[in-house]
DNA sequence: TATAAAAGTTAGTCTTATCTAACAAATTGT
DNA sequence: ACAATTTGTTAGATAAGACTAACTTTTATA
């Protein structure tokens, strides 16, 4: 019915756009998150149009129609779903689950993904720290800043990442930090912003980029 | 690297050469089971011959090579996996889990599979009874007969089913019948080769297209 | 053994999703 | 405000895998 293409572009444009609420998506940011080329974006989000699973204006901002976006959601809650299943039951760590995730999410059957759900026990974030959307779309939005928005300081709790990538998360852990790591922010600079970091007994001094792809619950 | 469509036919071609050890498999049986039409099987079995992953001659027997042949069983042993724990994790009954697992076979990803294996107690039998392959490819042959060669008097356990049809499984289970039920064969008719069956306190009779269809192991 | 039926192949078309090259619109900067 | 840059679009090509229609080879049968 749906083929993987789309419910790949639909999910890209849903990414991208709660990535930053009130950024314009447009064809090439899209382009460059899927990795194909910006002319073969145009083509598809045309042909999106027709299928009324976006709505834009030609050189406009992209957007989600409702149908579009419970497509995406309904994605999104197989992806994080199949990366807690990987994570919790075949021992994959959380650098490892992306790809396969990917995979496993364009397998359409609602009993699978029902009884999943139901076998890893309704989790309701994967193994990076990201809601799992319920059946019906539902996200429950949790109140959490991005680490680089911190001062000198402050304490926090590490809820999720941003960034998935295999690359990213090895470097998180290699640093010894995890999923509910408590952490002090010592210190600012505000020079570069790096920020000097002190938790598990442990200081580490992280730059800004580093922060701005990690989330934190205030505490 | 490899198709799904690749993978689906070498399969096939497996399954079918299975059937019959000395069946030869050609061009329209092939159609028939992939539910395509023989022209496009032809065109495909052209470019398979290519990749040196089945050897025939032009209007000749279709064979797979051993790289075809590695691969067949690698899918094969995907799919039983993947059968299992659909019946065994995720409730699907044995008419349930053929589709599915037909998706979630053409996944590639070794770490996957060996830790699926590993969860679900390296079963050696899927929900069919059918027996699934280890990681090289060694099927343990299990002595089993075809119920319809069985004469009357003869005692015999239910160990595997031929056609894995919702269909057929759902009249099999409507019958009473599933994997290690003990069934005396009360008698053959020779008219119509049909046989009288008596199981569980109860007695039904089959036809033989019924019993060409249910694996025996004789008592 | 000649011929009809069955089985298999080839040629050409279609769809989906990609690409490159060329062009058009929008935005930015001076 | 107009040129330069960035962003987006169109046209035409390609690859995979399916299709139909027409043709060829093999097999079965009268």
């Amino acid at each position: 019915m749906i083929s993987s293409s789309v419910e790949d572009y639909l999910k890209a444009i849903f990414q991208l756009s709660s990535e930053d609420e009130e950024k314009r998506v447009g064809t090439n940011q899209l382009a460059e998150y899927l990795q194909i080329k910006p002319a073969s974006a145009s083509v598809m989000l045309k042909k999106l149009r027709v299928k009324e699973l976006v709505s834009y204006e030609k050189y406009g901002r992209i957007e989600l129609t409702a149908k579009g976006w419970k497509i995406a959601v309904a994605l999104i809650r197989r992806h994080r779903l199949w990366e807690t299943f990987l994570h919790q039951k075949l021992n994959f760590s959380w650098d490892e689950v992306h790809e396969v995730a990917h995979d496993l999410e364009h397998i359409q059957s609602d009993k699978l993904i029902q009884e999943l759900d139901k076998l890893l026990g309704y989790p309701s974030h994967d193994p990076h720290g990201h809601i799992i959307p319920d059946e019906k779309g539902n996200f429950s939005k949790d109140e959490r800043v991005l680490l680089s928005n911190l001062e000198g300081g402050q304490k926090c709790r590490l809820v999720s990442v941003r960034d998935s990538s295999a690359e990213f998360l090895k470097y998180v852990t290699q640093l010894g930090l995890a999923l509910s790591t408590e952490i002090e922010v010592q210190e600012v600079r505000e020079f570069d912003g790096s920020l000097l970091l002190a938790y598990d007994d442990r200081t580490e001094s992280v730059s800004q980029k580093f922060a701005e792809n990690i989330f934190v619950r205030i505490l």
